[in-house]
DNA sequence: AAAACCATCAGT
DNA sequence: CTGATGGTTTTC
């Protein structure tokens, strides 16, 4: 139908994955002016008020039957610009889920007065690229150049892991940016975390100019978050930085994504459809055929993703990074020693590295976040226990008789049929401990010296040059003003024991992560990883080869039939109502199932969980099948809920 | 939540 | 054949 009638396509906030469509609506003449693409509405849907954004602005409907009028555009703001609308459906229909749910995690929620008051002045950005980061790399130079001449390339740029100042990953995401800009267009640079933003944002703004560049993070607060979403959609802004939400921002004419540590487990979204920042910057940067322009996008870090991997093998990404003389030239003397005899105690060789850290600067400690580690305490007085020779911290190890004993950390004499020396008690409690009873252990064997404890609810954000113990939990590493002259990764072998699929290249992420806060080993800095030299993530870190670790990880994953190699879907809910979504199921493609694989009890109800695998280039048939079988349950008003998440992160 | 749709059936 | 009725499907 085509009379000359104005028309808005609507994009309505409804829960119900049948109804995942957008639906026609008449302008009437008053709201003519207002009711531009991506501005809020309010709709009569189904004869109750709803929410939406304009989508299009179509000048024809396939609708046959009568159109309602717009009920009210809330306001004019276009708060939804085409190439999102074109990427929240990608994404939607990429995670089998809907567009309004996608919409949800892409548009800051509306602030009225921030939006009133407007007009905030953003300069524009001036363009002067420093040497350094990319330029100083092969190959870096002339991805530059052609981001610049505005080709949509793709790379993965491979951090050398040491200490050079500002000339970090901040300098080349800055010469990145200003390439997009260079070439007219904006850019978008996603991080993991609230800190790294504020590092990266200092670095743009020193660059750039200040107040030019956006911020967009979840926790900002609803003023300050919707300010700079608007200076983005309304093209007073074309660069941001921020964490997950930043990678649907609505920059105008994007030129290019920059996803800094890709591996980072902060990329993963907890809500519905549960996107991941690395996919959604993938399909943002492919554009959609005949519709949408690609941008160029660089993933940038330390270490490597086993999916960056697959995306490099495949031709995808082209590697940008130093030649190998210059990567071991640039990182730090990197050494191994194993784990004491008995326990997690400190071996020699890694109090020897921290003392001889600890006259040139700051020592680094790593310490894996508290869950790993486990002291003992009594049970009844909950007093900790200790060592009956040396006073020592203990831990509970199986005995070669496969009995329980216990083994001290500090002096590793083992001893059996413990008993409380304050109130006599004979049973343990394994209580979780965290950096903090390390940070004291190791101020004691170091005294003398400042420690700093940084984890969790009360991370250090930097340390000075001056001579420091600094204990921290992977990602809460202070950020040091002139490098750590020295760190010790404890604890490899726990880490790498952890019963994740990705263990192995997570660990490898966290100590690549801590080698680039360190100084190169030609201004002394000195790395020591405590754990078994044989395993290959301890190797990959020895010899800075992320690249073959990965590699060798992709092959492993491959063999087994493991993402990224292959396709998972899971589904999980309360046992009826998962049979009954398996009902509605109508598999297209050949593929492994699994499950119900557990029945778990919680809160009294059984809940199931189900595992779906295909080849890759099964994907989207199967997870179209997973969405039909959502609408036939959303439409019939099925009880119960059914959860469900394409690559989900945790494959159990 | 409301409207539109559709099959069925009693009363012509 | 028509119009009333009640359950089902659609929803612009």
């Amino acid at each position: 139908m085509s009379d000359g009638t104005a028309l808005a396509r609507v994009a309505v906030d409804l829960p119900l994955s049948h109804l995942d469509r957008f639906f026609d609506y008449t302008v009437p003449d008053d709201m003519a002016a207002n009711a531009v693409v991506g501005a809020r509405v309010r709709v009569r849907f189904a004869g109750r008020a709803c929410n939406g954004f304009i989508a299009e602005r179509p000048t024809s409907t396939e609708v046959t039957g009568r159109l309602l009028p717009l009920t009210k555009v809330v306001s004019p703001e276009p708060v939804l610009l085409p190439d999102q609308v074109r990427l929240i459906r990608a994404v939607a229909d990429h995670y089998a889920g809907t567009f309004a749910d996608v919409a949800r995690l892409a548009v800051a929620p509306r602030h009225a007065a921030t939006e009133a008051s407007a007009a905030a002045v953003w300069p524009a950005p001036m363009v002067a690229m420093p040497p350094g980061g990319l330029r100083g790399v092969p190959a870096g130079e002339s991805w530059l150049r052609g981001v610049e001449s505005g080709r949509p390339l793709r790379g993965f740029w491979a951090v050398t892991p040491g200490w050079r100042g500002d000339d970090d990953w901040r300098r080349g995401v800055v010469q990145a940016v200003q390439a997009a800009l260079l070439g007219g267009k904006g850019a978008i640079v996603v991080v993991p975390d609230a800190a790294a933003m504020q590092a990266g944002f200092s670095a743009l703004s020193a660059a750039l100019g200040d107040g030019c560049v956006a911020r967009l993070h979840a926790q900002m607060g609803p003023a300050r978050r919707y300010h700079d979403y608007l200076a983005l959609s309304r093209g007073q802004s074309r660069v941001v930085i921020g964490t997950r939400p930043a990678v649907f921002a609505p920059v105008r004419d994007l030129g290019l994504i920059v996803l800094v540590d890709d591996g980072s487990d902060a990329y993963a979204e907890p809500r519905a459809p549960y996107p991941h920042t690395r996919t959604v910057a993938a399909l943002r940067a492919s554009g959609t055929p005949g519709q949408a322009d690609g941008c160029a996008l660089l993933l940038a870090g330390p270490a490597r993703s086993c999916e960056a991997q697959r995306w490099i093998e495949r031709g995808w990404l082209g590697v940008i990074e130093d030649q190998p003389k210059r990567r071991r030239g640039g990182s730090p003397a990197m050494r191994s020693v194993p784990e004491a005899a008995s326990a997690a105690h400190l071996p020699v060789e890694a109090a020897q590295t921290i003392r001889a850290g600890l006259v040139a600067g700051p020592v680094l400690v790593q310490v894996p976040r508290a869950g790993y580690l486990v002291a003992l305490a009594c049970q009844k007085c909950r007093t900790p226990v200790r060592c009956p020779v040396c006073n020592g911290p203990v831990a509970a190890e199986k005995g070669a008789d496969g009995g329980r004993r216990l083994v001290c950390r500090w002096c590793g004499r083992t001893s059996v049929g413990w008993r409380c020396a304050t109130c006599g008690g004979t049973t343990l409690r394994a209580p979780v401990v965290g950096s903090g009873r390390t940070a004291e252990e190791l101020g004691r064997a170091f005294p003398g010296f400042r420690v700093i404890d940084s984890s969790g609810d009360h991370i250090v954000e930097t340390v000075g040059d001056q001579p420091a113990l600094v204990v921290a939990t992977p990602g809460a590493e202070p950020l040091p003003a002139a490098g750590y002259s020295a760190a010790v990764l404890l604890d490899a072998d726990l880490m790498l024991s952890r019963a994740d699929m990705r263990a192995g290249e997570e660990a490898v992420r966290r100590w690549l992560n801590a080698v680039s806060l360190v100084r190169p080993g030609q201004r002394g800095g000195t790395v020591c990883i405590v754990g078994d030299s044989h395993a290959p993530a301890v190797q990959a870190v020895l010899r800075v080869d992320a690249a073959g670790f990965a590699a060798r990880e992709l092959a492993e994953r491959a063999a087994a039939g493991l993402p990224p190699a292959t396709l998972f879907v899971e589904a999980s809910g309360e046992g009826a109502a998962l049979a009954d979504f398996v009902g509605a199921l109508d598999l297209p493609v050949p593929g492994d199932w699994f499950g119900p694989v557990e029945l778990v009890l919680t809160d009294g109800q059984l809940r199931g969980r189900m595992l779906w695998r295909c080849d890759l280039a099964d994907g989207p048939a199967l997870v179209a099948a997973i969405k039909a079988a959502m609408a036939k349950r959303s439409a019939a008003k099925a009880a119960g809920v059914v959860r469900v998440q394409v690559d989900p992160d945790q494959m159990g």
